[in-house]
DNA sequence: TATGAATGAGTCTTCATTCAT
DNA sequence: CATGAATGAAGACTCATTCAT
């Protein structure tokens, strides 16, 4: 299987050292998460990393080279990882219930790993402006995005998927719902600071998003506990 | 009611002047949405307001300071607006559907009228590292937040909302069920053009947001079409 | 006549004020000639001018515009002025002869003029690798260097010129024998100091190329004036 | 005669083997003489050579002894060959004529055989601010230029030399009508090649060389052999 | 010999900021 | 109000140089 049915680990195969390039991936992603892309100067970066800024030109050669790997080797199997499920709706008949819980785990999984995640994504990918916006895109699966929203759109005709729902929002909600709680999450836990609570953990947003996801986005006694759905 | 019935305008009271000031003011909300805010130069703001960057200092003094200006003349009253609704739920016995659907129904409203609300908010506000931020943070209402979070938990003692939701991270998916698309626009646009859609309309996404919050977030039977629930 | 009877001053027409600009080309181009173009730091010309060199960005955004500008500015009016006299050969029968002595004047009087002609010239634009080459290319009058070389090579069939001589080297050979000694300078200077001679000057080196170019090398019947030639 | 009657081979005396230390020594005067010893950085001349820019290091120990060993090696040994006329002039009866003819043969011959001479020459060590002017200065030999010019002036003393002529500019004369359309080649090729011209080779430059200096520009009695003189 | 990793110093360029006019 | 001139500080990038391997 190639298409990743577990996590990719950042080198397969290779023999994981952290050597100088790594650690200045590590260093760019971090930073580009917590400061945003912009903001973030290859000094900061080198810094971090423990070394001069000319090492950042000597292994990357450019900021924009910079980018460029940090999509490359940072996103795309993040990318890679979370549509992989999709690909067996394209042939036999999917069961969208499942296959929406599997993209919500996985998009859940993939950012409680790798914190630095979910803040690059919602800034940097998916926001207007966004400055991985353009080299992201073309690592997009656009067949698999339009072939979900095909599916949801055939069980409305179904009549399994609520009418209500727009099927071209259907994974920019999911988005909405898992990543942006962890985009946010120092400010959640100041906001919430004095109500005792903690951010929420990955297993809470997880739990959240799917009630909300299958009591809502699906019709026919939509009630979270199969238990009320005598028809189930 | 002193806080908006309808959304406020830019300079309610004064005699509404595009004055050079104002003119900068929006030019750098636009771009600061457009372009984030880390890469936004004083020169761009002048430049597109037809103006010297010099300018930019008579009337803001900083680049702080415009900071500061931007949130409190643009940001704050949309705020105020947006949480209206949730005033009256302080009180009496709140009608949790009616104000989750004038909560969504105003950002939505606020949205489509001021198109760099979205990307900023989403960027520079929500997101980890988002440079407005700190400015933000001071003129959230913490206590209606809470308060919506209570309403929502209570809503789940009483048994008229889903249990399986967590209540501090409903107005985060509201946010990321409306605003997030919106914020996607270009984005959206170019991955669904061969579909022969237009990035969806303020209409779509308030009618998306309401089917999957009613369906999904409250219990017993929430389908929009009663109909459709063989149960009830 | 607007090709200059005679040289050019730094800017016909205006009030000429020693502005910050003018006296950043001032000394760009003296620099320029002295060290070379690639050895010379934009900090070098800042400090020369009394300035920072963030000055010489905001006169001329670039380095490369900067060359541009010197080109355009400082060379261009040299190249229209050292060439006006071929414009007649254009059309009547030239004096060749007359011609050949204008240009020789015509360049030294430039060089001597401005002192940074002669380096400059051999330096950036005559020689492989030069870095105003392609900046000045575009401006050489291509038409004038060609009909120059065509009058020479009538002046052969009219037997009025010697047949050893190859028409498209003679203006390379003028300016070989008037640029290259002022281009030399210092260095002549150094060489010749025992010999208690300083660098020729600007009549020296005139009366030198034209009793070359007139005459030879070597006497029998070369003498400048025809007079001297009891042949002729 | 050791100073070759013949031009220097590269390496006289030694077994002549191409290793990296030579190639190295190649790429720097090709690249040099291309650019410009200023733009030429050592990654270039590594890159050239297909090896690391610490093996330039380890070879020639600095950017400044490499420019040593250049001058020594590579410029010294034409110096030298240029020059070995001279020699015998300063003893006996000195052929000036012949002298002369051997010298511009020499120079050219040099030239036509290292392709880089030329512009080497004319920008690095003949011009103001040529980046290696000092290190060839002490390698010019100072009293055969200064016997050459005397020789010169006691030609003219004895009528056997134009009068026009200043003594001291010959030799820059010399070099400028050879080895300046040597240094311009491509320049040359571009501005004449629409006249179906390639740029004059070795023998045209001599030939054309000779010529003015032996007869001069224009006719009148001055050819090289009185018999083509009518009037003589 | 030969290289890759690493760096300090310097260059070009941008930008926020100030100020006299 | 509005601008042009000017700057200091910082950012991206280059380069000669060193060193362990």
């Amino acid at each position: 299987m190639t298409d990743a049915s577990h996590p990719p680990s950042r080198k397969p195969g290779r023999p994981r050292r952290a050597d100088g390039r790594d650690a200045l991936l590590d260093a760019a992603t971090t930073l580009f998460a917590s400061n945003g892309v912009a903001a973030t100067t290859l000094a900061h970066i080198a810094v971090h990393a423990g070394v001069t800024s000319a090492m950042v030109h000597y292994y990357f050669k450019n900021r924009d080279q910079l980018l460029d790997v940090v999509v490359a080797e940072r996103l795309g199997p993040v990318i890679a990882y979370v549509w992989a499920p999709a690909a067996a709706a394209e042939s036999a008949t999917p069961d969208l219930r499942a296959m929406v819980a599997r993209i919500v785990t996985r998009i859940v999984q993939c950012a409680s790993e790798r914190p630095w995640l979910p803040p690059l994504w919602m800034r940097e990918v998916v926001n207007e402006g966004g400055m991985l916006r353009e080299k992201v895109f073309s690592r997009l699966p656009v067949d698999r995005l339009q072939g979900f929203a095909h599916a949801i759109r055939a069980g409305q005709a179904a009549g399994t998927v609520n009418p209500g729902i727009e099927p071209r929002l259907v994974f920019l909600s999911i988005l909405g719902i898992t990543m942006l709680p962890m985009a946010t999450a120092a400010l959640s836990q100041r906001l919430w600071k004095d109500a005792g609570g903690a951010a929420p953990d990955a297993g809470t947003i997880i739990a959240h998003a799917l009630a909300l996801l299958s009591g809502g986005l699906f019709t026919a006694c939509a009630a979270p506990s199969a238990a009320s759905c005598p028809g189930a």
